[in-house]
DNA sequence: CAAGCTTATTACAATATAAGATATATAAAT
DNA sequence: ATTTATATATCTTATATTGTAATAAGCTTG
C-alpha cells in the first residue's frame, strides 16, 4: 500500500459524501460544521468541485451534486462494465461448487443474464450471456420482482400475465406476492423446477449502498444435485460472495 | 469566482474522466501518459481514489470506477432531487411563454410528472405533479420511446396496444415508429390533439453527457394559442432551456 | 528455474501549493 | 439604514505534495 494518500482529495470526498437520500444541498457552513476545516477552506473545495463538474451551485454557498456523476454511474452500471467486475467471482463460486453459476439484470420485465460460469463436468445445464427469461418463475426473477419499488411492481403485475412452464410454476398473483414476500424476509430466492422440472437455482441480491438491487447472482444445475445440504452450502457461498463484492465495490466508511 | 482552486482535487476528477464508454480499466501507466504526471504521483492519486470508494482495484496497478458512483448517481437522479433542479426552469419558461411547461421522467411504459409550472391566467391547462401519462399519444411519451434502446423499444410494443384517444391518436405500430424516427432527426416532439382534442404540446430532451435521456421538458396549453409561430417561439425557448440546463448541470470540458 | 525487464512502493528532500489569518466586499436579516 | 453573516481577496507560512533515487515485487522469456 502506498504510503502516502493525498489529503485534499480525500477531504474532497468528504464533502461528496454529506450528500444522503434525505441531503441533497449542501452549504460551506455544513462542510465546515461536520468536516472541522476553515471557512475559506470550505469554499475553496465547495468551488474545486464546482470547476471539475462534481457540484453545481444552485444559490449562494449553496450546491447540488453535479451531473458528472450521473455520467461516472453509468459507465459504472453498464453491463458490459458490471460483467466483468463480476465473472471472476461467479468463476469462484462455480470452481468451489462444481455447479453453473450466473448474474442477472432486470430489462423490460425480463431477468437477462449478464455473466455466467460454468463447472467443469462433462455434462452440465448452461445459460447463454444475453439470454432473457421470465421473472415469475426463476430465482433471479423473483429477487427482481421482490426489491421493485411497490409501483412497479403493480404496474408489473398489470401486464404480465404468468403462466405455468410446470407444475410447480406459481402462476396466481395473491400466490406470487405471497412468494416474493418470503424472498423479502429470507434475503434468497429458490427455483424449484418453476421453470424445467429438474433444475434447481438459488439466488441472492447485491444492493448499492443505498440499497437497491444492482444485480443477482445464482448458483443453478440438476435437483438431484442441488437440494438439502448441498443447497443450504450453495447458499451460504452466494451469501459470502455477495458480502465480499458489496465490501470491495462500496466506498469505505 | 475564488482564485484558488485544489490542483490535487482537479488532477483526481481528469483521473475518473478518463473512464469512458469503451474504456472500464485505467492503469497507472494511462494516467502518467496522458496526464503528464510522475510514475509515482500516478499510482499515490490511484491509492488515494480506491482508499475512497471512487475507484476498485482489478489487478495491479489496473482501476475500476468504485460503487461510490452509483449511489451518489442515484442521489443526483432521485425524482426530488431532479425536480428541484428543474423547478426553476420551469418557472422561466412558464413566465417567459405564459403557457404551462412540465418536465418527465420514464417508468413502467409511462410518462411521470415530476415537476411543473402553470402560467398566471384565470383559465389554463394544467397537470399534477405524479400523474401518469400513456406514452404513445403524448410529447413526452414520444420522445423517451424515441431514445429507448431498440430492444427495449421492442418490448415495449409487444406489451402496450395504442388505442385512440382522439381523430389524431397514432395507434399503428408502423406509424408509431415513423414518428418515433421523426422525432429522433427532429430533436423535439409534439403533441397536435392526440391525447385531446385542443391541447397541444411540445416537447424537447435533456440528455446525459454519455447520451441518455435523463428528462423531458415540455410547454402545453390550448391548440388556439400554442401553433404557428406561437410553437416555435416556444420550441426556441425550450431548446434554449435545455442547453442552459445541460451546460450548467454537466462537467466542463 | 533463473535472469532480465517492467512496474510498484518506499524514503527523502525540495518547493510549490494549500491553509489560515486578516481585511474587504457582498448579501441577507432586522 | 444598519447590523450581522457569508463570501472573496490577499498575504504569509507551514506543510503536504511532488519528483528523484533506491529498493521491492511481479512478469516474461529463455
Amino acid at each position: 500500500m502506498v504510503a502516502q494518500i493525498n489529503g485534499s482529495v480525500v477531504k474532497a470526498f468528504e464533502i461528496l459524501k454529506l450528500f444522503s437520500a434525505g441531503r441533497t444541498i449542501i452549504s460551506a457552513a455544513d462542510v465546515m460544521a461536520e468536516l472541522g476545516v476553515n471557512a475559506v477552506t470550505a469554499h475553496r473545495f465547495l468551488k474545486t468541485l464546482e470547476h471539475v463538474g462534481a457540484l453545481v451551485a444552485v444559490d449562494r454557498g449553496r450546491y447540488r451534486l453535479g451531473f458528472l456523476f450521473a455520467d461516472l454511474a453509468e459507465r459504472l452500471l453498464d453491463g458490459g462494465s458490471l460483467a466483468g467486475i463480476l465473472q471472476p467471482v461467479l468463476n469462484a463460486l462455480t470452481g468451489r461448487l462444481g455447479e453453473a453459476s450466473m448474474a442477472t439484470l432486470f430489462r423490460a420485465d425480463k431477468v437477462v443474464c449478464i455473466a455466467r460460469a460454468v463447472p467443469d463436468r462433462p455434462v452440465l445445464v448452461d445459460i447463454r450471456v444475453g439470454s432473457e427469461l421470465e421473472a415469475w418463475c426463476t430465482a433471479h426473477g423473483k429477487l427482481w420482482l421482490a426489491h421493485l419499488p411497490e409501483k412497479e411492481l403493480d404496474a408489473y403485475f398489470s401486464r404480465v400475465d404468468p403462466r405455468a412452464f410446470t407444475g410447480a410454476t406459481i402462476t396466481g398473483e395473491a400466490a406470487l406476492r405471497a412468494e416474493l414476500e418470503r424472498v423479502r424476509r429470507e434475503g434468497f430466492a429458490e427455483n424449484r423446477g418453476e421453470r424445467e422440472d429438474t433444475l434447481h437455482a438459488i439466488a441472492v441480491p447485491l444492493f448499492s449502498g443505498s440499497g437497491r438491487m444492482i444485480t443477482g447472482l445464482s448458483v443453478f444445475g440438476p435437483v438431484a444435485r442441488l437440494s438439502g445440504e448441498a443447497a443450504a452450502t450453495a447458499l451460504a457461498h452466494l451469501k459470502h460472495a455477495a458480502e465480499d463484492l458489496h465490501r470491495s465495490l462500496d466506498a469505505p466508511r
